[in-house]
DNA sequence: AGCCCTCGAGTTCT
DNA sequence: CTCGAGGGCT
């Protein structure tokens, strides 16, 4: 598609020219990328170096003229030939219904009227300019009247063409629409912005207005904006068409992009059901909506219903109901979590958002709180986009911060509010008192009163009570007791409340000892529960050893790290004593992880609280021996790798060189006789044997290789013999989707573990299979994009009959 | 050193 | 479901 060789270099600039405008215009006007993102770039590249040579060809229509121009001090004052007026607003079907009949009664007809139906884009309204053809000015609304000149802006966006695709262009054009930033482009930019240490935007209506706004036209340039077209405000050189949609139709001829969504509807249902269509959609577009905008189609027919002041007759918006509202911040609350972390709770007035009420959002950790520039007794906005959870999105600026009159009246007086001396309730909640405007972090955990440490680069805080702490207490019960671990049915949350409050039980082992007149007595608890609840911990006594190590909740094992563990130790004593070192040699567990579960088994009131399950019956189910996979990993140069990232001292020897002493001498006691004897006959560069002498003798490092050897050896001897199982799908990742009818999610993933395989839940370049049942969305499309291989149900049960797995039906 | 993929953890309301 | 970060690969 380069232009050839012997063609001179201004025909080649404008063959790259027309061709990158035309790509440009494909993938951002008509959304149909022809070409590869690395073709574009390669002819780009060209194109730069071309005209870097022969600077007096370059254009203002050049493709690489949209990275901006020198930063301006102001923007210009643009006043509007035809000002951009308001749009009348219809906030429920009766408000619409009126609307249409108003309009039916004026053009006094009887049938149903078109109207162009568009969704109401939520970002920056502008105006294009064009003068014969060339993108002459575009401004923004400003007061409808006079807004601002950001033509040098608007020109870096890539859907905005600088040149309209005709040969013969209208003399003056003026086109209006919208600027938004869709929201995978938000994602992107405040990954970026955060990364760089600079401000997020909290919304992709604010991230575009700010992206405009800027004087410095290179950021705009940088920031992922997109045009669409909704009205022509001028035209001259040329006839106006019959309606409003055809107006439209030009628009997109010309090459600048009109959204998809915009649809000619018929009178009144029809308008209702687009209203319905796009609402129910509108998380799927892309970009934010707020509404939807209809406007009489027929021009003759808005000429003939004019205006009134300054909103058009013939047009009117029907926004959605608020999805973002603004409430009080009542207080804060310290939530401590089942790990210990403390986060904050924003405890909000009640107020409706997207159709529930809300009041409660999380807000994270204290960077976070900072961030927003909270204090309580804040108005805010809270904001509940696609997904389910709210979110406060920012502070509401108030004119000052001054204590309400009934706090300035005591403060006058100088009388200290009340602190009521009590003990904090064995709750996981405190509150933050009224008075207290300012956000602190507790000094110490507000249930227990444990000392408090900041972890993960001092975001997150963690109460160090363990077990000792009633909310990590109940917590840790909670989690035991879920479907996802032990399955303890009818032990939920309220229950284990309950449970604590009566002072039944303080930990998982105390579960066991619960008699059924314990129980009954309790809080909606009848006879026939407590009975229940009392054999569903009995069947719970038989788990696989996997969930039973995840109900544990160590920190950092989840459900996956919980079956590796399984699996290569075969048991959980052979788990409880096993040294640092060998836990690094576990799949997908690294030094944070292995230290985690070394720290977990190291404390005591957890042995205890272990002992005591055994001692009551639990039984954890497992296959007793370790895995020889796992036996074959515990090589001597792993240890030496592992100890490294541990952190034992072996500066300048590398991991090459371990591996090769660790392939020499097999076992650590040839390694420690080598060194003793200072004789090396393994061939590594002289000096490393004495380097690995100083790092055995630091920090006890020699004694943890020791142990590390020790226990390969046990294990190594418990391990069936011969080589690994049969394993066909070893190393495979595997992905399902939609709903299969024969076999539970569950179970085709228990069938596809046990061949070897791993189940993921989202598809990647390195997924081997896809299994895709009835109604499969996103996953298999991604699938077929990335040229994954598809089985559908039928086949995957033809598969697993291959390999030995019958369904029983 | 940097990127990609998973896994863990926390969360709201009906 | 989403965010963050651990782990492993290049």
């Amino acid at each position: 598609m380069t232009a050839k060789k012997d063609t001179s270099p201004a025909e080649e600039i404008r063959a790259l020219r027309d061709q990158l405008n035309d790509w440009s215009h494909r993938y951002y006007g008509l959304d149909d990328p022809s070409v590869p993102d690395a073709e574009y770039d390669r002819a780009f590249r060209r194109l730069e170096e071309l005209e870097a040579e022969h600077p007096d060809l370059v254009t203002a229509d050049s493709p690489t003229q949209r990275v901006g121009e020198p930063p301006l001090d102001a923007f210009d004052e643009v006043r509007h030939d035809v000002p951009m007026l308001s749009l009348g607003n219809a906030f429920d079907e009766q408000e619409l219904r009126d609307f249409d009949q108003r309009v039916r009664e004026r053009l006094d007809v009887g049938g149903p009227v078109a109207y162009v139906a568009e969704p109401k884009l939520d970002g920056l309204a502008v105006s294009l300019l064009y003068e014969n053809g060339e993108l002459a000015r575009a401004a923004t609304r400003g007061d409808g009247e006079t807004g601002e000149d950001i033509t040098i802006n608007v020109r870096t966006i890539k859907s905005v063409r600088l040149k309209l695709l005709s040969d013969n262009p209208p003399a003056r054009l003026e086109v209006r629409g919208e600027v938004v930033m869709p929201h995978d482009g938000l994602a992107w930019l405040n990954k970026r912005q955060e990364k760089a240490g600079q401000k997020t935007f909290a919304n992709p209506r604010n991230a575009a207005a700010g992206s405009l706004r800027q004087l410095d036209s290179s950021i705009t340039a940088q920031r992922p904006l997109e045009f669409y077209a909704y009205s022509v405000a001028q035209l001259d050189g040329e006839d106006w068409p019959d309606t409003h949609s055809e107006m439209l139709e030009r628009v997109r001829d010309w090459g600048l992009p009109v959204n998809e969504e915009v649809k000619v509807r018929d009178g009144l249902d029809a308008m209702l059901s687009f209203y319905q269509d796009i609402m129910e959609r509108r998380i799927d577009l892309g970009y934010d909506i707020d509404g939807v905008v209809y406007k009489v189609d027929r021009l003759d027919w808005q000429e003939e219903l004019g205006f009134v002041s300054r909103a058009p007759r013939w047009a009117v918006a029907y926004k959605f109901p608020a999805q973002e509202q603004r409430t009080t911040l009542k207080a804060v609350e310290w939530q401590v979590g089942r790990t210990g972390a403390l986060t904050p709770v924003a405890k909000l007035e009640p107020v409706e958002v997207g159709g529930v009420v809300v009041s409660n959002a999380s807000l994270h950790n204290i960077d976070e709180i900072r961030r927003l520039g909270l204090e309580v007794g804040d108005r805010v906005d809270v904001y509940r986009a696609g997904d389910v959870i709210p979110k406060v999105v920012r502070r509401v600026p108030a004119p000052s911060r001054k204590p309400p009159p009934s706090m300035r009246r005591r403060l006058r007086k100088k009388i200290k509010p009340q602190v009521r001396l009590r003990l904090p309730p064995a709750s996981k909640y405190i509150p933050v008192l009224p008075w207290q405007r300012r956000i602190s972090l507790p000094a110490k955990c507000p249930v227990c009163r444990s000392d408090i440490i900041a972890e993960a680069g001092g975001v997150i805080q963690r109460c160090t009570g363990g077990l000792i702490c009633g909310a990590q207490q109940r917590e840790a019960i909670k989690h035991f007791a879920s479907r996802r671990a032990m399955d303890i049915d009818g032990l939920g949350d309220k229950l284990v409340d309950a449970l604590v409050d009566q002072g039944l039980i303080k930990t998982v082992a105390d579960l066991y000892d619960l008699q059924a007149e314990d129980v009954a007595g309790l809080e909606r608890m009848g006879e026939k529960s407590a009975a229940n609840l009392i054999e569903a911990l009995e069947a719970s006594k038989d788990m696989p050893l996997s969930r039973f190590l995840f109900a544990l909740g160590i920190l950092q094992i989840g459900e996956e790290t919980a079956k590796a563990l399984a699996e290569a130790f075969g048991d959980l004593e052979s788990i409880r004593r096993a040294p640092l070192l060998l836990f690094l040699q576990v799949p997908d567990v690294g030094s944070e992880v292995a230290k985690a579960i070394a720290a977990f088994f190291a404390e005591e009131h957890n042995e205890k609280v272990i002992d005591g399950l055994l001692a009551a019956g639990v039984t954890p189910r497992s296959n007793g021996a370790p895995s020889r996979r796992f036996v074959d990993t515990l090589t001597l140069a792993n240890f030496l790798s592992s100890a490294k990232i541990l952190g034992m001292p072996l500066s300048g020897v590398g991991t090459k060189t371990l591996e090769t002493l660790g392939r020499h001498y097999r076992h650590l006691d040839a390694l420690l006789k080598a060194v003793g004897d200072g004789e090396d006959d393994s061939g590594v560069k002289a000096g490393t044997l004495e380097k690995l002498a100083e790092g055995l003798k630091a920090d006890g490092w020699r004694t943890e290789l020791q142990k590390a050897q020790a226990y390969a050896d046990a294990l190594a001897a418990k391990a069936p013999a011969g080589a690994a199982d049969e394993r066909p799908l070893e190393g495979q990742t595997w992905v399902l989707t939609g709903t299969l009818a024969r076999l539970t999610r569950d179970q085709a993933k228990q069938h596809l573990e046990a061949l070897g395989a791993k189940v993921s839940g989202s598809v990647s370049s390195k997924t081997a299979r896809v299994v895709a049942g009835e109604s499969a969305g996103s996953k298999l499309d991604k699938a077929r994009s990335l040229d994954v291989d598809v089985i559908d149900e039928e086949e995957f049960i033809g598969f697993l009959a291959e390999h030995g797995i019958k369904l029983d039906d």
